[in-house]
RNA sequence: GUCCCCAUCGUCUAGCUCGGUUAGGACACAGGGUUUUCAACCCUGCAACAGGGGUUCAAAUCCCCUUGGGGACGCCA
């Protein structure tokens, strides 16, 4: 299958963070390399002066070993490079392809490759057939006159050099790959095979961009994410296996990669079929990663302190693995674990719906004295309880259900309740229920949580 | 403006290579079931081949044009 071995590259520049549409075109190298058993290399081009920096090359190290795309090779720095260029170009002054000029200011001297006579073209792997006539093709700065090389040349003498097979990149580049191709041809270079995968838009079919909410990739990592998921969501965008599969892991897309399935058109990004996908991944995941991943977000919310017990978050994790579409909006689902007693605020449609209602007072009296008296303050007996309340006052399970989970929680809607009072405890549970049975005695009394400020969500889609 | 690319439900897409399908799936949306709430889950519904010309017995599939969208036009990468 691979007689020359495939071999790979993901070049990205150091600009600080991962892009949603950068990683993607890491991922479909990544998966090609794997799939064909080929190598997948990482080298950073850095020939930009202004935009050399340390801490962004760490960035995209540690962003690809996060997400499982480890690289064979490398990293490779350009700017290591800076002699290899040079002797590229000064054969090509030599062989008279090329010509030295002075920059405008005379500080240093520029290389300049002559404009072509024939077409550039190439059967891109992705798009068929591309080709650009001379007219349209003009001089390409090869060397600086900082002494830099310029992307187009060093990314030749680089692929050249570390014989890459195929070239995939995005879109974007799909006008600068003729200007390569001059450059192989002046070389006496036989060039690789291209592929330009399409670009990702936002959902008004603009440049993916901060506007249409998150796009760096550690943004939706630290908005409890999976890296499951971001990694099959974007590799579907633009790919697929063909069928029915969506719902995929690292392992299955290297097995069902292939270029050829790769569309040639833009694909928009839609982050409610992203939160989708992310409930489902983390169904299908580990709860112990889940509790990590959640251990990590509360404490960069400073509750750390209120876990009482890995255990205990895991159960929690296990009540809530229906409901939860991203770690994040977990944690605020279940935020009235960490809040003392005293302080529990009522949703205002909490009351409106379930403590305004004429039973609610009696039905709470009720769930009290039934739960009060219990030693085992587990789920089954504390269902047997309330159900036992039920009997004891004609009403339905949900009539005594909804004030005693409002009482506990504050909102009409949680996971299921036996469980919860399991996990808040007798203590804390008797203690909500308690001060909400103390809130009916003065009408009007019920504290009551204001909406809160616009919390800014990488779901929700910019206007 | 010039050059390049793209075009199936609102969105992601299967189907296109090798013309013949009730054009399939998923998200979202709507209705129903289940249920202590909300989810999850199950069922049902809504919804597309951009337009126009060819070629052909037959076109979503092949060709051309139009329209629409995206990308590139740096001594940035």
């Amino acid at each position: 299958m691979d007689s020359p071995k495939i071999r790979v590259r993901f070049a990205p520049s150091p600009t600080g963070y991962m892009h949603i549409g950068n990683l993607r075109t890491a991922l479909y190298n990544w998966l090609f390399a794997r799939h064909c058993g080929g190598t997948f290399i990482l080298r950073i081009e850095d020939t930009d002066r202004q935009r050399h920096n340390e801490d962004a090359i760490r960035v995209i190290i540690d962003g690809l070993n996060n997400l499982g795309l480890h690289f064979d090779e490398g990293p490779f720095f350009q700017s290591d490079r800076l002699p290899i260029y040079r002797r590229h170009a000064e054969e090509l002054v030599a062989q008279g392809l090329a010509y030295k000029a002075e920059a405008q200011e005379g500080k240093g001297e520029a290389i300049i490759l002559g404009a072509p006579e024939e077409e550039a073209s190439w059967v891109d792997v992705v798009k068929g057939l591309i080709t650009f006539q001379p007219e349209d093709l003009q001089e390409l700065v090869l060397i600086k006159s900082d002494g830099f090389p310029t992307y187009n040349f060093a990314c030749v003498v680089d692929d050249h050099e570390m014989a890459i097979t195929h070239v995939l990149r995005g879109d974007d580049h799909v006008s600068n790959t003729p200007k390569q191709i001059c450059v192989y041809r002046a070389l006496g270079w036989e060039p690789p095979t291209f592929g330009h995968f399409p670009m990702i838009l936002g959902m008004d079919g603009q440049r993916l961009s901060k506007r249409h909410g998150a796009v760096k990739v550690t943004d939706f990592l630290d908005a409890g994410y999976l890296p499951i998921t971001v990694l099959n969501f974007i590799a579907l965008l633009g790919w697929s296996p063909g069928g029915d599969k969506e719902i995929m892991s690292l392992k299955e897309m290297v097995e069902l990669f292939t270029i050829d399935r790769v569309r040639p058109t833009a694909a928009k990004f839609d982050y409610e079929k992203f939160a989708w996908m992310n409930g489902v991944q983390v169904r299908a995941s580990d709860p112990r990663e889940i509790c990590a991943i959640a251990m990590k977000i509360i404490t960069a919310r400073g509750f750390a302190a209120l876990v009482p017990s890995q255990q205990w978050l895991e159960e929690i994790i296990k009540l809530y693995i229906e409901r939860i579409k991203t770690v994040g909006e977990f944690i605020d689902a279940i935020s009235y674990f960490f809040v003392a007693d005293a302080d529990l605020k009522f949703k205002r449609e909490s009351i409106d719906k379930v403590l305004s209602k004429e039973a609610a007072p009696v039905a709470l009296q009720a769930a009290y004295e039934a739960l009060n008296g219990l030693t085992d303050f587990t789920a089954p007996p504390i269902e047997a309880a309330l159900r036992g309340a039920c009997e004891k006052t004609g009403l339905g399970l949900g009539k005594i259900a909804q004030p005693v989970r409002v009482a506990v929680t504050g909102l009409t809607a949680s996971a299921e309740l036996f469980k919860t009072l399991e996990l808040l405890g007798k203590d804390r549970s008797m203690a909500r229920i308690v001060r909400t049975l103390e809130f009916f005695k003065t009408p009007g009394s019920f504290p009551i949580e204001e909406p809160p400020p616009v919390a800014p969500a990488v779901t929700e889609e910019a206007q």
